[in-house]
DNA sequence: CTATATTTTGGGAGCGCTCCCAAAATATAG
DNA sequence: CTATATTTTGGGAGCGCTCCCAAAATATAG
């Protein structure tokens, strides 16, 4: 590569100290107009850009945020969730002046990485994503205090900030629309439970069943593990009932799509022999046959709003308080449901 | 976060030199066993890890690869190819003691970019993906000769490594495919002009129609953008026609997605009314109606072989010399062409 | 044994910044 | 005008490593 000139000579060139370039680089106010305006000009004309590696080492700031996903890169990218979560992140850390650095790692791998890059300080914070409740690094991330930002809540670390939306409520809203279509055998796929997003969605399935005095049926439960794989077989086995259940709620779109093969599949109809809802609103959820009507929830700004939060975190660390953001979810009625009159209505939740 | 020790501590406590600790931890040979034991014990048992930005600032070595995807986010993640490929390169990062940082921008980004994250040294090589033919940062990092591959070949830098597929010859098998089938009249939708890849498939379909002897009708080659939605109204547009195409070859799987909703809206059937080739193989086409005949790709595999090489050329700089690696495609013959007796056969290209 | 070659180790210098304190320049008060 | 307060600037020190050269330790030859 190329080589750049530093701070010492773009100092020399414009008649001032390093300091006084420092300062006008890092927006220091005490430098004089016309100083700053030759000085940067200075800049402009030799393309100067400090080295980022000095910059850390004497600041010890970085201006990398890295996302952590422990997951392998295959499972992420099945779920177009994720995707959608990292484009917000992505898109968030460009006006904040910092980058991005992706870290999937399956958990055999968590010690190792914990401490390369973490105790390496290759970044200032992080925002973590689809941690199951026993993740083992998110008490050591807590423990020394890692400027850290959740994407979705955790049942007891309640001292970090998190980003999340209503999981059960949502759920809750989702299946009381069924329950609103007549449906009284209701059957839900659930996401991998040890992960809170899906526990959280079948409490609020449960509750709405209870309070409409329709008995749970743990036989209508049955584990999806937020793939599409384990939603196709969790729903052939719900087919095989000579009780079929009516109506199902699958805790995510991805598991939508699973479910509808298998009930292609077995030569049924959606809605008309079996109705479904869902939770997500992925952008192709609009596409299966029928479109689905699922639960939407805002995916993209999680991300946004995580690295908002940390970012905040990171400029005034004194004044540093655990935030916690719930987005709002809204349920979008397309024709999987059989409620198709109401098309493209939304309900605030 | 916690502070940890120096390299300084380290080796006092191990009752040796810095410069011996910084041996062991670069595995230079010239320590004896002995002494390395005892080095890496301490190192182990307080839990040193050496800091990223001093590392780089004394060696100018980052350790990171740097993602570049000359696209928005949004864009990106429409098309579930670029997580696939993000997917092998981020695997492939792992072992080889790399860092993954992505960076997605829009056009009008670059030239920030350009001197913000190259300049300031954040990272030792470029990924570069997806980019436009006249992509303008391109010249400049094979003027500045930052170590760069290119996944998708591009048509006049030939001497830059690049990671790519048979295109033309895959799309050319695609529509032969169509052709033995008994079509006459076949469409395409093509990606971006704009990329070579889309190019190059579009020659394949030339060129199959051309040696078949049958015409090619500019009317019957739309632009799709590479996106679902431009198929959707890329599609809607041939099928106005009253001498509509009996067969479609679209240049991705995403675009077929949307040609295949565009179709069905229309009333018409897949592959009865009209036959659909597409090209990618991504782990969605087995669950459309119908499942996809499409050319595979390996995608993640492209991913990982462009970290390979860069990686090679990172550690070995002198000895560098442009490599092209061409990964083969090959037909998966599903139902959407109307070839199902067949089915799951693959032919190699 | 000694002389020489080889292996192993230590420490100075330097990478390019920021941070802090003191000095210089300038503004303000009287 | 001078004395003092305030703003602006400069430079030393230091961040924690690697790299290089020279010194020390050890192996080998005779």
């Amino acid at each position: 590569m190329s080589s750049s000139l530093t701070i010492e000579q773009i100092a020399e060139i414009a008649n001032v100290s390093r300091s006084t370039v420092s300062r006008v680089l890092n927006n220091h106010p005490s430098v004089r107009q016309q100083v700053r305006d030759r000085v940067l000009q200075v800049i402009q004309e030799y393309n100067y850009t400090p080295q980022a590696a000095a910059r850390s080492l004497a600041s010890s700031r970085t201006n990398v945020i890295g996302l952590l996903i422990p997951r392998s890169a295959a499972f992420i990218f099945d779920d177009p969730f994720f995707p959608s979560v990292i484009q917000g992140i992505s898109e968030a850390c460009i006006p904040h002046g910092y980058f991005l650095m992706l870290s999937m790692l399956t958990s055999d791998m968590e010690q190792n990485f914990y401490n390369r890059i973490l105790r390496g300080r290759h970044f200032d914070g992080i925002i973590m994503l689809s941690s199951d409740i026993d993740d083992p690094l998110l008490p050591l991330l807590i423990k020394d205090r890692v400027p850290l930002v959740l994407i979705g809540s955790h049942p007891y670390f309640q001292n970090v900030s998190t980003v999340d939306v209503a999981n059960r409520e949502g759920a809750y809203h989702a299946v009381m629309h069924l329950i609103a279509l007549g449906h009284q055998r209701i059957a839900t796929i659930t996401g991998s439970l040890q992960m809170a997003a899906a526990q959280d969605r079948l409490n609020g399935y449960k509750q709405a069943l209870l309070e409409s005095s329709i008995g749970i049926a743990p036989n209508l439960i049955v584990e999806g593990h937020f793939t599409q794989e384990g939603a196709y077989h969790a729903t052939e086995q719900l087919l095989t009932y000579t009780n079929r259940p009516t109506a199902l709620f699958t805790a995510s779109d991805t598991m939508a799509f699973g479910a509808l093969r298998a009930i292609h599949e077995a030569g049924l109809k959606v809605p008309e022999d079996i109705a479904l809802v869902s939770f997500d609103d992925l952008p192709s959820s609009l596409y299966t046959t029928p479109p689905l009507t699922t639960m939407h929830q805002p995916i993209t700004e999680m991300g946004t709003s995580a690295v908002d939060i940390l970012v905040k975190h990171l400029k005034s660390p004194q004044e540093h308080k655990p935030t916690t953001v719930r987005l709002p979810t809204s349920l979008v009625i397309r024709d999987s449901c059989g409620a198709s009159a109401h098309s493209n209505i939304h309900e605030r939740s």
